[in-house]
RNA sequence: GGUCCCAUAGCUCAGCUGGUUAGAGCAUCGUGUUGAUAACGCGAGGGUCGUUGGUUCAAGUCCAACUGGGACCA
C-alpha cells in the first residue's frame, strides 16, 4: 500500500515548531540569555577584538516604552549584534535620562490632587522614586525586546557620581569664563511666585482690555506732513506699557501716514481701514506711504515716561490684527526679548516676583506697588496705565476683548511673561562656536545632510540659557548675596560636586549654607558677603550632554570619543548638539566619530501617528506579534526616512517572518539524520546544484555584510526575503525534496544536498540573527540539539567566513541560463495544467529539440542527467534538430512509481500490482 | 512663517556618475498539490516614476516652482 511506502521515505523531522507563538515564547529566551550571561560571554569572546563603542542616548524615564523607543534601541542592537559577530569588542552601557519637567510636573500634579504640599527635598524624593519605577519597567521591556547590554552598569543621570560629572561640566564652562547672568522672559505665575514651563500652561478664554496707543515721533521733518506724527501700537496688556522700549515694524510691509485732522498716525497700509474705523477717525486720509525698513531706528517717545522708544524691524510682525506696529517690551515677551537682544535694548522688567512694579527709579510713582495680576475685573496696574495714557493723549481707543490666554495650571490664574535673571553660557566667547563648527567637520554624519542640519543649529543657537526654575534637576551651585547678585566659582562648583558625589544632590536642598561650603576654599571676592544658595536647576540638556564624560571617560573599556551615536534626527538640535558643546568646551573636540540618525514612525499613509496609536505601548506589540516581528518591521524599512507603520505593513511583515521561519524549519528538519562530521562532504565534491546554492549563499552573505556595514538593514531584509522565497523555496528546496525524501539515507546526492543545507542554514541564521535574534537562536538550538535551549547560543557564533570559498562564477552563469530556460518550461507546464492534462509537474514528460550549435542546447545537453530534477518532471529527452529550441510537454506515459511519484515508461501503474521504480527499489533495500 | 528631509506598482524596497519596452519580494487574481500542510509550487494582471515647467539629441535619474508628508525652530 502507498501508505507503507510513505513510511520508507526520509521525510523531514524536527521539534522546531512551525507556529512561532512569539508573544508567549520569547520572554523565556530572553530570560535564558540573561541566566547564562550571554552579554558577558559575547564580550569575553571578543575581548581582544577592536573596540566598537556605541554610546547610548538615554530615554526619558516617565512611561512605558512605545514603538519609537523600539525603533531606536533595535537599530542600536542590530548594529552591535552585527559588529559583535564580526569580532568587535562591543561594550554597551544603556542609560536613563531621569531629571526634568515632565516628571516633576506629573508628580506635582498627583500631589496636588491628593491635597499634599511637600518641601523641595520631599518632592525630589517622589520624583526619584517615579523615575526609578519607570527605569525598572523600561529595562524589563528593553530586555523583552532582546536588547543585550551591560544592564548592571547602566547609567542614570540622577546617580550622584553622574550628577557630580554634570557639575564638573558646568565648572569647565566657568573655567573658560563663559557663564554669565542676564535676564530672559519666562512664564510667571504670580500667586505661586514661580516660573512655569510650556507644559504647565493651560489656555483659557480671558477678557482683557484692548488698546490703541500713539507714540509720538518728534522728528517730523522726515515726512512730507508738518503735523505731529505718531506711530500707533495695539496691545491687550496695558501693564506692559511701562516696560515698552521699542516699536517693531515689518521691514517689507508698507506703512501709511494717516492724516486724521490734527494729528498724523502711522499704521500698516493694509490695516488703515480697520484702524480708522476701530478708532473712529472718520476723516482719516492716507497722505504718504513708507516702507517699514525706512523707519528703522526712527525715534518715538514713550507716552508717559521720559524715554525714547525707537522703531525696530522684526519679521514676526503681521497684519492679522492690530496696527502692524508692535509694542515691544523685551522683558515681557519672547519675540520682544529676541528683538531686544538684536538691537541691544535693555531686557527691562520692572515687575518683581510678586507681580508688582518695583521702584527702580524709572517707574512713575503712581504705579509703584501696583499688581499686574490679570483678572476679569479691575486690574489696578492696567487701570492706572490707561489713566496715564489717556491724560497724555496717547490713548486713541480702548475696548474689551476676549481671547485665549495662558493660565497657571496650579493657581488657574492668568500668567504673565516676565524677564528673570538666568544663567547663560556665552557660545561665541574664546572662539567656542568656531571650535564647535570645526568639530562638526571631523564627524561622519549619516545621512550626510545631518551635517548641514547640526551646522545650522550650532550657527543659529543664541547663548545657552542653562538655568531653570525647577526642582527635579541638578542644582546650580550658585550663591546669592544680599543684593541678589549671583556668584559662581569653579572651585566651589567642584567642591560641591565632590560632596554631591558622596551625598547626592539632595544635600543642596537640605543642608545649610555653611555646611554646603564647609571645607571649600572660597574666592576672595566672596569674603564678607552673606550668601544664600540658589534654587535654580540646570537645563537637562547639560545632564544628557555630559554623558560622554560621565560614561565614556569613566569606564576603562569604553572609548572617548566613541564610534557611534544613533538617535532620531531631532537630536541634531538636542543631544548631538548639547554633547558637542560640552565636549568642545571641556575637551576641545567632538565626543563621537559617527552620527547615525533615524526618522520617525508615521502612519502607513505618511501622516503623524495619532495620539491613541502613539500611546500604544511596545509591550502591546510584543505580546500580540512578538519582538522579532517588531524588529523585522524595523529592519524592513529605510529608517533614515520616515518609518511607516500600519495593519497592512504588520501583515506583510508577518508573512515575511513565516517565510523565514519555514525556511529555517525546512532546513533543520531535513538534517535530522545528518551529522556533518560523519556525513558532510567537501564542497568541491558536491553536486552542481548544491554548489550553485552555496554560490548563491555566498553572494547573499557578502551582500548582507555590505548592507550591515552601511547600516542599510532594509537591504538585508530584502535580500534574505528574496533568497528564502526565490532561491530556496521556489527552486532549491523544491528540487531537493525528491533527493532528500526518496534516496537512500547515505546516497551521495542526498548527503551532498544535506551538506549544502547545513552550510546554508548556518549562514542564513547568522546573517539574520541581528534582526531576528529570538527566532534565529531558537532555530539554532533545534539545529544543534533539537531542543529549545542550549548553553551556546547563536550569538556566540562568528559571522560566516567560509562563504567566499563557495563562489563559482562559471557555475553561476550556467545556472542563470538554465533557470531562465526553466521559466520557459514552467510556462509550458502551466499550459498543460490549465488543460487538465497534468497536475503536478512530475506528471510531465519534456522533449527538447534544438540545434547542436546552439549554446543553450549545448548547456542543456551538458546537464542532461540533471534536467529532470531541475524541472521537477519525470523525463526529459533531448533531440537534435535545428532552429530555436522547441519545448514539447506531454503527459508522462507508463506507470507512476507509488513511492517517488515519478513516471517510468516500463512501470506498471496499478494499485493491485504495485511496482517500484529501480531507484526506489534500491533505496528501500 | 523659517531651515532641513522625503515622494518609483496595494505594501516594503532596487534603479550607480542622465541612454534600449522602469525591476524585485510580498500582497492580489487564477491554478496545482496535500510527503515543509495554519505549509509549498506554477501562471497572470498591476506603475504616464507626486504635479508643472526647464536643461539636454535623451530625465525616474539634473535644475526650478508647486503639492502632499515629516523633523526641528518660530
Amino acid at each position: 500500500m502507498a501508505e507503507n511506502y510513505k513510511d520508507t521515505l526520509k521525510l523531514p523531522q524536527t521539534a522546531f515548531p512551525m507556529r512561532a507563538n512569539l508573544g508567549k515564547r520569547e520572554p523565556a529566551r530572553a530570560d535564558h540569555w540573561e541566566n547564562i550571561s550571554l552579554y558577558e560571554k559575547i564580550q569575553e569572546k571578543n575581548s581582544d577584538g577592536p573596540p566598537f563603542v556605541l554610546h547610548d542616548g538615554p530615554p526619558f524615564t516617565n512611561g512605558d516604552l512605545h514603538l519609537g523607543h523600539a525603533l531606536n534601541k533595535t537599530l542600536k542592537e542590530i548594529v552591535l549584534s552585527y559588529k559583535a559577530a564580526k569580532g568587535y569588542r562591543t561594550p554597551y552601557v544603556p542609560g536613563w535620562d531621569c531629571h526634568g519637567l515632565p516628571i516633576e510636573h506629573k508628580v506635582s500634579k498627583e500631589l496636588q490632587e491628593a491635597g499634599k504640599s511637600l518641601t523641595t527635598a520631599e518632592l525630589r524624593e517622589k520624583c526619584d522614586a517615579f523615575s526609578e519605577h519607570w527605569i525598572d519597567v523600561q529595562k524589563r521591556q528593553f530586555k523583552r525586546l532582546g536588547v543585550l547590554g551591560d544592564w548592571d552598569r547602566e547609567y542614570k543621570t540622577k546617580n550622584p557620581a553622574y550628577e557630580a560629572e554634570i557639575l564638573r561640566t558646568l565648572a569647565s564652562f566657568v573655567d573658560e569664563d563663559l557663564v554669565y547672568r542676564s535676564k530672559k522672559p519666562v512664564y510667571w505665575s504670580i500667586p505661586c511666585e514661580t516660573a512655569l514651563a510650556e507644559a504647565e500652561i493651560e489656555y483659557k478664554d480671558h477678557s482683557s482690555p484692548s488698546i490703541w496707543v500713539a507714540f509720538d515721533i518728534p522728528d517730523t521733518k522726515r515726512f512730507t506732513t508738518n503735523k505731529p506724527v505718531s506711530i500707533v501700537i495695539w496691545t491687550t496688556t496695558p501693564w506692559t506699557i511701562p516696560a515698552n522700549l521699542a516699536v517693531a515694524v515689518h521691514p517689507r510691509l508698507e506703512y501709511a501716514l494717516v492724516d486724521a485732522g490734527e494729528r498724523v498716525f502711522i499704521v500698516a497700509k493694509e490695516l488703515v481701514e480697520t484702524f480708522v474705523s476701530d478708532c473712529g477717525l472718520e476723516n482719516g486720509v492716507v497722505v504718504e506711504t513708507v516702507i517699514g525698513e525706512s523707519l528703522e531706528k526712527v525715534e518715538s517717545r514713550h507716552p508717559f515716561i521720559d524715554r525714547a522708544s525707537p522703531i525696530v524691524l522684526a519679521d514676526y510682525v503681521t497684519t492679522e490684527s492690530g496696527t502692524g506696529c508692535v509694542h515691544t517690551a523685551p522683558g515681557h515677551g519672547l519675540d520682544d526679548y529676541l528683538t531686544g537682544l538684536k538691537y541691544g535694548l535693555d531686557i527691562y522688567c520692572p515687575v518683581n516676583d510678586k507681580g508688582v512694579y518695583d521702584d527702580d527709579g524709572q517707574i512713575p510713582e503712581f504705579l509703584i506697588g501696583e499688581s499686574v495680576l490679570e483678572s476679569d475685573r479691575w486690574v489696578p496696574a492696567n487701570g492706572k496705565v490707561l489713566k496715564a495714557l489717556s491724560e497724555s493723549g496717547a490713548l486713541l481707543k480702548k475696548q474689551k476683548i476676549t481671547h485665549s490666554y495662558p493660565h497657571c495650571w496650579r493657581s488657574k490664574t492668568p500668567v504673565v511673561f516676565r524677564a528673570v535673571d538666568q544663567w547663560f553660557v556665552a557660545l561665541d566667547k574664546n572662539g567656542k562656536r568656531n571650535k564647535a563648527l570645526e568639530a562638526i567637520e571631523s564627524v561622519n554624519w549619516i545621512p550626510d545632510w545631518g551635517k548641514n542640519r547640526i551646522r545650522g543649529a550650532v550657527e543659529a543657537r543664541p547663548d545657552w540659557c542653562i538655568s531653570r526654575q525647577r526642582s527635579w534637576g541638578v542644582p546650580i551651585p550658585a550663591f546669592y548675596d544680599d543684593e541678589g547678585r549671583g556668584h559662581l566659582d569653579t572651585n566651589v562648583i567642584r567642591g560641591i560636586a565632590d560632596k554631591i558625589e558622596r551625598g547626592g544632590t539632595n544635600i543642596w536642598f537640605t543642608n545649610e549654607c555653611e555646611s554646603l561650603l564647609e571645607g571649600i576654599e572660597l574666592p576672595d571676592a566672596w569674603s564678607g558677603k552673606t550668601l544664600t544658595p540658589g534654587t535654580d536647576t540646570l537645563d537637562v540638556w547639560i545632564d544628557s550632554g555630559s554623558s560622554h564624560f560621565a560614561v565614556l571617560k569613566e569606564k576603562d573599556d569604553l572609548t572617548w570619543p566613541c564610534d557611534l551615536y544613533l538617535e532620531g534626527s531631532d537630536q541634531h538640535r538636542g543631544w548631538f548638539q548639547s554633547s558637542l558643546w560640552t565636549a568642545v568646551i571641556r575637551s576641545g573636540s567632538a565626543p563621537y566619530k559617527n552620527i547615525l540618525t533615524h526618522g520617525f514612525i508615521v502612519n502607513q499613509d505618511g501622516t503623524k501617528l495619532s495620539k491613541s496609536e502613539g500611546a500604544m505601548t511596545l509591550e502591546h506589540y510584543m505580546d500580540k506579534f512578538g519582538a522579532d516581528i517588531v524588529r523585522l518591521w524595523i529592519a524592513s524599512t529605510d529608517f533614515r526616512n520616515d518609518v511607516p507603520m500600519g495593519d497592512e505593513i504588520l501583515k506583510t511583515i508577518g508573512d515575511a517572518y513565516r517565510l523565514i521561519r519555514n525556511t529555517y524549519r525546512f532546513q533543520i528538519s531535513n538534517l535530522f539524520d545528518f551529522d556533518f562530521e560523519k556525513n558532510g562532504m567537501p564542497v568541491q565534491e558536491l553536486h552542481a546544484l548544491d554548489r550553485w546554492a552555496l554560490d548563491k549563499t555566498a553572494t547573499l552573505a557578502s551582500a548582507c555584510d555590505l548592507a550591515y556595514e552601511r547600516y542599510e538593514f532594509h537591504r538585508v531584509y530584502q535580500l534574505c526575503n528574496q533568497f528564502c522565497s526565490v532561491t530556496l523555496s521556489a527552486l532549491y528546496h523544491d528540487i531537493l525534496k525528491d533527493r532528500l525524501y526518496t534516496l537512500a539515507e547515505n546516497h551521495p546526492l542526498r548527503r551532498s544536498s544535506q551538506t549544502a543545507i547545513y552550510h546554508i542554514f548556518r549562514t542564513l541564521v547568522r546573517v539574520l540573527a541581528p534582526v531576528l535574534p529570538f527566532t534565529s537562536d531558537e532555530a539554532w538550538s533545534y539545529f544543534i540539539s533539537n531542543e529549545d535551549f542550549i548553553d551556546e547560543p547563536l550569538a556566540l557564533q562568528e559571522w560566516p567566513s567560509d562563504t567566499t570559498m563557495w563562489s563559482d562564477e562559471t557555475l553561476s552563469q550556467e545556472f542563470t541560463e538554465l533557470l531562465a530556460f526553466r521559466d520557459l518550461v514552467n510556462e509550458k507546464l502551466e499550459g498543460l495544467r490549465k488543460e487538465g492534462a497534468i497536475g503536478r509537474s512530475l506528471d510531465a514528460f519534456i522533449e527538447l529539440t534544438g540545434s547542436d550549435d546552439d549554446p543553450t542546447f549545448q548547456l542543456l545537453s551538458k546537464y542532461h542527467d540533471f534536467l529532470e530534477e531541475l524541472f521537477i518532471v519525470s523525463q526529459v529527452a533531448l533531440t537534435s534538430g535545428s532552429g530555436e529550441i522547441a519545448i514539447q510537454v506531454t503527459q508522462a506515459e507508463g506507470g507512476r512509481c507509488p513511492r517517488c511519484w515519478r513516471w517510468f515508461p516500463d512501470l506498471q501503474n496499478g494499485v493491485e500490482n504495485e511496482q517500484l521504480c529501480p531507484r526506489c527499489a534500491e533505496a528501500i533495500l
